[in-house]
DNA sequence: ATATTTTTTTAGACTCGTCTAAACTTTTAC
DNA sequence: GTAAAAGTTTAGACGAGTCTAAAAAAATAT
């Protein structure tokens, strides 16, 4: 049995390390978490201990299966809460991950199978991440055009499919570029033009350049 | 801001203190939180230099107007997760009362009106426990004959309505004494006698008891 | 290739909630 | 009305998680 605090940190390894693939520095979790680095390597030693990581010292952690397991459970409780939220509650898709926060540590495999029943077994959050099975199993790699987005939706641009220079410059310039969180406000729908928000900043885009943004979902 | 385990003695000690208007004792609060009486002290003198309760050595704790008005918050919040869980979620009612009392520590104001919201404003809970509503108020004696209930529900008993010595003297056999709590399993159609559910131990009776008998809901 | 900077770890301390053991106060019994 | 019992508080300690300051190791720069 995990820790609140204990849940927090796997859940920030995990996030950290790519899906388990690659170590994970001290002070990136120490960042990730809003902690000092000499806490960090004290809950790292007690992870260790109990195996949900390795790790050797001045060379980074790496999330072990076990430890993945667990953490994709509290990310899988997450994102079915935030799902809960938004389609149940009415919440808007900026104000839940807070209280997801605090959901996520229930405890209770009956209430996430019940949950996830009601919620009709979905299998993407709100914010177009995926939510891991009862079984841990999560579709990393699904991917969509922006333009096949649905307007209030939100995804991280994960590849652009055209590698036309000029198109890579222009993406550039409007900050589209792989990691970044785009929303979509709005599809005009004269010319399949796209009102889309970027770091706070609404701008438009054509109907090309929305079918080669490939958006993690 | 109070810490779940504050929360969790406020509760506590509004529960024991007959809706605040009892001193609660040391022992007795440390028997409802399982823990030990040097404990509950400590907490006390915490609780107090809060002004949530005030204290005077060996004479027990009164909870203030601020403390009752944080322990019916967390009364409202369980008692709503509790309704959730059990009209949404198709729990069962006695599976419900581990995950409330996780659930009811959860902070966000907007999240349980929202719930409430989407419960339909419920007065009160499966167990027929009245919900405090957003203000803190409580109705408190709250009360209906048993023939009423809806089958499913649950209830304590209150009281008696007539005192006629055999009924009492029926009543007290089958264990029916104010204080116990009842479960109405089923309501015969042809007389309107009940099945009804009494320390694990199913029965049945007349109408006529049934609308002698008072329930707290 | 050594000195400086950055990163990580250790050491010691603090808060929260808990405990046991001992001291103290109140109640009960005779 | 005093002695024993019951209940309560104090004192000191511990584990979890955090911190600051200092030491140690690794990376970087010249």
């Amino acid at each position: 049995m995990l820790s609140y605090t204990e849940e927090n940190y796997l859940k920030a390894i995990y996030h950290l390390s790519d899906d388990g693939t690659k170590e994970v520095l001290t002070n990136a979790i120490a960042d990730a978490m809003s902690t000092k680095a000499a806490s960090v390597t004290d809950m790292i030693k007690k992870l260790s201990a109990k195996k949900f990581i390795s790790y050797e010292k001045y060379y980074g952690v790496k999330i072990t299966k076990q430890g993945k397991a667990e953490a994709l459970m509290v990310i899988r409780k997450h994102r079915l809460w935030e799902t809960f939220l938004v389609e149940k509650l009415n919440f808007d898709w900026d104000e839940v991950h807070e209280i997801a926060e605090q959901l996520e540590h229930i405890q209770s495999p009956l209430l996430i199978q019940k949950l996830d029943e009601f919620l009709g077994f979905p299998t993407a959050d709100p914010h177009g991440e995926p939510i891991p099975d009862k079984h841990g199993k999560i579709n990393i790699k699904a991917q969509m055009p922006l333009f096949d987005l649905m307007p209030g939706y939100k995804g991280i641009i994960i590849a652009v499919k055209d590698s036309d220079s000029t198109l890579l410059k222009y993406l550039n310039k409007i900050g589209a570029i792989p990691g970044k969180k785009v929303k979509l406000i709005n599809k005009e729908e004269y010319d399949g033009s796209l009102e889309i928000e970027i770091d706070d900043q609404r701008i438009s885009i054509s109907k090309v350049v929305s079918e080669n943004i490939l958006m993690a979902v």
